[in-house]
RNA sequence: GGGGUUGUAGCUCAGAUGGUUAGAGUGCCUCGUUGACAUCGAGGAGGUCACAGAUUCGAGUUCUGUCAGCCCCACCA
């Protein structure tokens, strides 16, 4: 025992741990297992994706959740999977295939489909394994893929119902465009960005030569597909003008001059021009007012054909253009800075276009409301609860989801369109005859669905649905879905709605959201800052245990953090300090009988306290846990564990240890293993290695860790009732040995070095268990010999605390005059705290409305306090008699 | 334009349902290597809890406003 190392070295000890946990089966469950069902199913990461501190911090959360359920004796099952993630994977493989000078219009879909999963193949298994180097207790042998062959089944189905009861349609609209990725993309998937612009004023000439209508416009270059302008009918301005016609510049088209309620009076000059074809609005109003549409740039962000000069100009290029060429034809009246919101794609960041376009569309409605009324009535509830709102809100405004992309990767939507009579069949199964005309000359709809379309369906897909599995049955509703806030609309809104539509039933009833990982300075981590930390760099040097606790502690839901690498230190730090309180455990154990079991009799006063601190820690922390306040059971754990079993217990018990009443150091070895071994499965979901390999190590102790039963406090009901008054004993102890070690330092004596104690107990409750127990003092605080008197040696240093007087006698270093200065401070600290006291105690109003125990508490503390003020005052009497 | 959130020790952050002298980590200062641990131990300095009001016997904690930062949502060209 004596050969484990000093120092904890996590690297190698976790790798074969963690197969060891998968090769005996313990991440796995099955349906019929005992237990209550407990599940998460894991946000699933992108199959080519590398894991971040982001995901660091999600995984241990639910790791976290998932280890402790099952340890409470719940059938727990964490789901994984990863996601296909459309437009990310096929960007990865594009850009291989640029390499090689080729793309994917030239190998063609179904190569190119085979290229994408070949890369699936070989990088896929990356991010799973990475994930196990956190420690993550994931159930792998149910892991999915969303395009596996069950959650496509489960993405034909739903669509498929979706469109029968017509709440999927297809048509024809503006929608947000990216031009780099070439493909539509959904509300959500644009984030708008203020940025400082222009506005540019035109002036319009009319057709009969009367004069000219100024317009403001940021994007000049869309002129060229005005099909009219537009003013406020009530604007007098403009009223007397509506119905022209107006010479379009550049252009020479005539357009209509004409009047829509949705201009703004006050903005710019109060007329629009309006471009059916490129801005959402213009759409609106064209379709109002029967305004032609026409389409001037093209799905990759250049200009249309047949524009003369400006055709095959890329749109920012055109704009140049156009503006120099309006200047030059006196159109261009003046150009003011203007800062406006512009929207970019989420994926590339290229300025989105909107365009009209053919595309697929859900019905958000009816599906929305149901899942706003889950969260109102309680059925799902945000942890922290400030979300709702977020949610609901997004909810109540929801508008139709786009949801066909114009990429290979994904699940391509199953409509087929037949050439011979131009009907369109949507099907569950492939169609290869029209139930129309019964034409053979079928294509089937090119476009794949939006990844969250699949996602939504996650947690009852990946349970076996559309087959009605026992897992289904057992595990849905899931219990709790961790994510971050950042895909609230993305994924939670989308998952409760599919949920509730096709379930019937919530995903899950709690959703437990956390915030991002940050750099020191605060800044998002990203990659064009490189600011990046790698958790598997993290891992490697420092464990993935630290990397864990660094995680959490100090973290609160809902909020951001932030990496430092002293953060991980001090959790290195304190997996160190576990390390060798284990080891100082193991070395005193060699030898030691692991059947001898202590009784309630044998126990000392250090014993009870330490253990009813054990159950005082017991119940917070899980009580902490249950109410997802995981940095706080940290801190508990931390505390417990260095302060209260490192600082304190172990050092009272060192003096049985060595000494040599056998049935003592049984006693202290005894207690010491239990408070260990309970602390150890009460750390485990926190850090699962380091307290895997302890646990291994001690006597007496069978099987994995993680199959353990969580500690409860009725494992102690046996050895320890809460009759005693031991937290009133302890504190006087803490207090003298703080006291003394104080006295000691500012003497600049060694604080291991002896000295001489003498003490005058005055506290009521503890005086002679304080007596018998003396050696706690000198164990703690290097204090001997202690002897107890009534009279205050004269040349001391001293203090006073609540329940004791504390002299260190010694003749010849008290220097008088500072002994009475720093008592004359003391004084009139303790007098500053006794007047704000009594001054409560003396309003009436205090005595009459707090609650009887707060009074009671309050007149407590002044006794106490006026104890102490007038033993100072005699100590400080005493000195100056000198 | 709406909504959210943050402001506590030099730095990073905890402080549920209002009730002792407001805590931790890290940094800093002083001291200490004989048997768990220097990835350690002992002691110490350091906070008018952003500001102003209100509610209350009592506010870091509840409410209102102000200031500062961050974030989300939003079709004013």
């Amino acid at each position: 025992m004596s050969n484990i190392s000093k120092t904890y070295e996590p690297q190698e000890i976790e790798r074969t741990i963690y197969e060891e946990w998968e090769r005996a089966g313990n991440f796995h469950t099955t349906a019929d297992a005992a237990g209550q069902p407990y599940c998460i199913v894991i946000p699933p990461p992108n199959v080519t994706g590398q894991l971040h501190m982001g995901h660091a911090l999600d995984e241990t959360l639910q790791d976290i959740l998932i280890r402790y359920h099952r340890m409470k004796g719940d059938n727990t099952l964490w789901m994984p999977g990863t996601d296909h993630a459309g437009i990310a994977t096929q960007a990865k493989v594009e850009e291989q295939l640029r390499g090689e000078g080729t793309n994917r219009y030239e190998l063609g879909r179904e190569k190119f489909l085979e290229r994408v999963w070949q890369w699936k193949e070989t990088y896929g298994n990356r991010i799973t394994y990475q994930l196990r180097t956190l420690g993550s207790s994931c159930d792998w042998e149910r892991e999915r893929f969303t395009m596996d062959k069950g959650c496509s089944a489960a993405v034909r189905k739903v669509f498929v119902q979706l469109y029968n009861e017509g709440l999927i349609y297809r048509g024809t609209r503006i929608t947000n465009w990216c031009p780099k990725c070439n493909t539509a993309l959904s509300d959500i998937e644009v984030e708008h960005e203020t940025e400082q612009g222009h506005l540019w004023h035109l002036r319009y000439p009319f057709a009969d030569g009367s004069g000219y209508i100024e317009v403001a416009t940021t994007r000049p270059e869309t002129m060229l597909g005005d099909t009219g302008v537009a003013v406020h009918p009530d604007d007098e301005r403009y009223k007397n003008l509506v119905g022209k016609k107006i010479i379009l510049p550049l252009v020479n088209r005539e357009i209509p001059l004409f009047a829509d309620s949705y201009v703004d009076k006050e903005f710019g000059t109060g007329a629009v021009k309006v471009t059916p074809a490129h801005d959402p609005n213009d759409f609106e109003m064209g379709l109002r007012n029967n305004l032609e549409q026409v389409k001037v740039i093209n799905n990759d962000g250049t200009m249309v054909d047949g524009l003369g000069k400006y055709s095959g100009l890329d749109r920012y290029k055109c704009r140049e253009v156009i503006v120099a060429d309006l200047e030059a034809g006196g159109f261009l009246v003046k150009i003011e800075n203007h800062e406006h919101a512009v929207g970019h794609c989420q994926r590339c960041h290229t300025t989105v276009e909107p365009l009209i376009s053919k595309q697929w569309f859900v019905k958000m409605e009816s599906l929305a409301a149901p899942a706003i009324e889950a969260v109102k009535s309680g059925e799902l509830k945000f942890v922290p609860e400030r979300f709702t709102k977020i949610y609901i809100n997004w909810l109540e405004n929801i508008r139709d989801w786009c949801i066909s992309r114009q990429l290979w990767w994904g699940h391509q939507i199953p409509a087929w369109y037949c050439d011979d009579c131009g009907e369109m069949t949507v099907s569950e199964t492939d169609v290869t005859e029209c139930p129309h005309c019964h034409g053979k000359n079928l294509r089937r709809d090119e476009d794949v669905l939006d990844t969250w379309f699949s996602s939504g369906l996650w947690p009852f897909s990946t349970l076996g649905y559309p087959d009605d599995t026992p897992e289904l049955k057992k595990f849905y509703p899931t219990s709790v879905l961790v994510t971050g806030y950042d895909i609230i609309f993305f994924w939670v809104a989308r998952m409760v709605m599919m949920g509730l539509k096709f379930r019937g039933e919530v995903p899950f009833k709690h959703v437990f959201i956390h915030g991002l990982v940050r750099d020191e300075l605060g800044r998002k981590m990203s990659k064009s800052l490189n600011n990046g930390v790698d958790p598997v760099e993290v891992i490697e040097k420092y464990g993935a245990d630290s990397l864990r606790f660094m995680l959490i502690t100090g973290n609160t839901p809902g909020n951001d953090l932030r990496f430092y690498w002293s953060k991980v230190e001090s959790a290195r730090n304190f997996a160190n300090k576990i390390w060798n309180a284990s080891r100082f455990l193991l070395m005193n154990l060699e030898g030691f009988d692991p059947t001898f079991k202590t009784t309630r009799d044998d126990l000392e006063l250090a014993d009870k306290w330490i253990l009813s601190r054990l159950i005082y820690r017991v119940e917070t922390v899980t009580d902490s846990i249950e109410r997802f306040e995981l940095g706080e059971a940290a801190r508990q754990l931390y505390e417990f564990i260095w302060f209260e079993f490192c600082d304190y217990y172990i050092e009272l018990t060192k003096a049985r240890l060595y000494g040599s009443d056998a049935q003592a150091k049984a006693t202290a070895l005894f207690v010491l293993s239990t408070v260990l071994e309970t602390s150890l499965r009460l750390l485990h979901p926190f850090m699962p290695f380091l307290t895997e390999i302890i646990r291994q190590k001690l006597p007496k102790v069978e099987g994995s860790i993680m199959l353990a039963k969580y500690p409860t406090v009725d494992e102690f009901a046996d050895l320890i009732s809460n009759d005693d008054n031991i937290g009133e004993f302890a504190d006087l102890v803490l207090n003298i040995v703080k006291t003394v070690r104080n006295l000691k330092s500012e003497l600049g004596i060694d604080s291991r070095k002896k000295v001489a104690v003498v003490l005058k107990i005055t506290h009521k409750n503890c005086a002679d268990m304080l007596k018998s127990h003396a050696r706690y003092i000198t164990d703690l605080a290097f204090a001997e010999p202690i002897t107890f008197a009534d009279e205050k040696p004269a040349h001391a240093m001293s203090n006073v605390i609540d329940g004791a007087e504390i002299y260190l006698p010694l003749e010849g270093l008290i220097d008088t005059d500072k002994e009475i200065a720093r008592l004359t401070k003391e004084l009139d600290k303790v007098r500053k705290g006794a007047a704000s006291t009594a001054g409560k105690l003396n309003n009436e109003r205090f005595l009459s409305k707090a609650p009887a125990e707060v009074v009671q508490a309050e007149r407590e503390k002044l006794d106490a306090a006026n104890e102490k003020i007038s033993a100072l005052e005699q100590r400080i009497n005493q000195l100056e008699n000198l």
